[in-house]
DNA sequence: TATTATTGGTTTCACTTGAAACTAAATACA
DNA sequence: TGTATTTAGTTTCAAGTGAAACCAATAATA
C-alpha cells in the first residue's frame, strides 16, 4: 500500500492560490489610482460609481447583486458618495423602502475623470497578453464563475 | 472634436473587476474547508502550513516573501499555529533574530488531512476547463504577474 | 383586517487587515 | 571601538469587513 497516494499540493501550481494572489496585486495597484491619487474614492465607491455610469436609477439591492458586494458594503459606499454630492436619490413613490440612485453632475464628472485612467491601467496590464489570450482569459473566467455558481448551490 | 473619445468602461468586461470577483468567490468557498469544517485554520495559517509542507526550515521573512503576505500577517499566523503545537521553532545560532520554522508531527498530520481536500476542491472547480484552458490560465497568470512586477517598480 | 413573513436598507459588533511604530539583534562605518 | 543603519519579527492603531440584529415598509395569509 503506498504511503502517500494523493497528488501533492504545490502552492505555486494551485489555482486558487495563484488567482487570489494575482487578483490582490491587481486590486491593490489599480486602487491606488482612485483611492490616493487625489480622487479619494474607496473601492466600493468606485464600483457603485462605475455601475451607475452604466445604468441609471438602480437601487442599492440591484447594485449589490450586480457587483457582488453585500448590502453593508453598498450601504456604506452609497453614504460616502452621497456625502460628497455625487449621487441623486429618488424615493420610489409606490414602495417607500427603495431609493433609486443615479449620478449627479459631479458624479458624472468624477467618473469621466476616473474611467479613462482605469482603462489605461488595464490596457497596460493586459498589454502582455495577445488577443487570443485575452479572449481565453475572459472565457475561462466565465466558465469558472459558472462552475462556482453550481458549487455554491 | 469628438466629445467622448475614450472607449467606455463596462464593468463586466473589465479584467481587474472580473479577476477580483472570481478570486474572492474562490477564496471564500475554498476557505470554508479549513476555516470552519472542523479544522479551524485561518487562511494565513493554511498558507504557512502549506508552504512549510513544501519546504522545511523557513523563517517568517521567507514565508512572507514567497506567499506574498506581509510580515504582520505571517507573524500572527505563526503565533496561531505555534499555539496549537503545529510548529517546531529553532533559533538560528549565528543570528539570534531569525527563527526557523518546520511542521511538527501534528502539523504534518493536519496538513495531510487538509491538502487532499483542498486539491479535491480545486479539481472540482477546474473540471470545467479543458487541458489547454488549464495551461492557458497558468500561462496567463504568469504573464500578468510578470507584468505587475514591472508595473510596480 | 389583524398577524406574520419578507424585503430594502442601516447599524452594531467582533474580527481581520496593513501601515507604522517598536524591540532586539546584527552590520556598516566613522 | 562607538554610533548609525539595517533587518527579523511583534505590537499598536485606525480602518475596513461581513454576519447578524435591527428598523421601517410592504406583502402574504389567517
Amino acid at each position: 500500500m503506498p504511503e502517500q497516494t494523493s497528488k501533492s499540493l504545490i502552492l505555486q501550481q494551485f489555482i486558487p492560490y495563484r488567482m487570489v494572489n494575482t487578483a490582490k496585486r491587481i486590486s491593490d495597484n489599480l486602487s491606488k489610482i482612485y483611492v490616493s491619487e487625489h480622487f479619494g474614492v474607496t473601492i466600493p465607491e468606485w464600483r457603485i460609481l462605475a455601475r451607475l455610469a452604466e445604468d441609471e436609477r438602480l437601487n442599492s439591492r440591484d447594485i449589490g447583486r450586480i457587483t457582488m458586494m453585500d448590502k453593508s458594503k453598498v450601504s456604506r459606499g452609497v453614504k460616502l458618495l452621497d456625502g460628497k454630492g455625487l449621487l441623486i436619490k429618488e424615493k420610489d413613490e409606490q414602495d417607500h423602502r427603495v431609493t433609486y440612485l443615479s449620478l449627479s453632475e459631479a458624479g458624472c464628472r468624477l467618473y469621466h475623470e476616473l474611467a479613462p485612467r482605469a482603462l489605461e491601467w488595464e490596457s497596460r496590464l493586459i498589454r502582455v497578453l495577445d488577443t487570443s489570450e485575452y479572449r481565453d482569459l475572459m472565457r475561462i473566467l466565465e466558465k469558472l464563475d459558472k462552475q462556482l455558481d453550481s458549487m455554491e448551490s
